[in-house]
DNA sequence: GCCAACGTTGGC
DNA sequence: GCCAACGTTGGC
């Protein structure tokens, strides 16, 4: 079993949204680096929800990978933001997986505190200017978050 | 293939 | 609003 580690800005789409619905598709994807992350994904996977373009950012939840290797529904809908014209259905460019909501931390594990914690080597997230939107967590550091983070709220 | 211009993400 | 760090696009 793997870690990732997957961003959303809370106003969109926040841990309280996957909370109310259970499981989400994770759709909109379109940067290939990060497309063929979730390409690497597996069921029972688990991933660290990261609330992205808020005061403070940093690590709110978890989620577990529970369906993969999905097209993306939004690359084939004109009225999408995500609409990707080139895309053919029975070639589809972007992928998606479906997570599962598990648990919910708070305080969040705030980008400050991972920075004194991890480097930016260890992990990707605390890189600056770093934009991918879904990171591999190594086992180590996924680990030591786990401790940090303690038992779910 | 090179490279400049431009766009996007996201922290601050 | 600014800027860092890229990814993408398009001219040549």
């Amino acid at each position: 079993m793997a870690h990732w580690l997957m961003k959303s800005e809370p106003d969109v789409f926040g841990i309280d949204h996957l909370k109310a619905e259970g499981t989400t598709l994770w759709d909109g994807i379109r940067n290939y680096q990060a497309r063929n992350f979730m390409r690497t994904m597996a069921i029972g996977d688990r991933a660290f929800f990261y609330h992205s373009n808020i005061t403070p950012p940093g690590i709110i939840g978890l989620m577990e990978v529970v369906e993969v290797g999905l097209p993306d529904p939004s690359q084939f809908d004109p009225q999408s933001k995500y609409f990707d014209p080139a895309s053919k259905p029975e070639a589809p460019r972007w992928d998606c997986v479906r997570l599962k909501y598990l648990a919910t931390f708070a305080p969040l594990l705030a980008l400050d505190r991972l920075r004194e914690e991890f480097t930016p080597e260890e992990l990707a997230v605390v890189r600056r200017g770093n934009r991918l939107s879904i990171l591999p967590v190594p086992e180590a550091c996924a680990t030591r978050l786990y401790e940090l983070l303690g038992a779910p709220s």
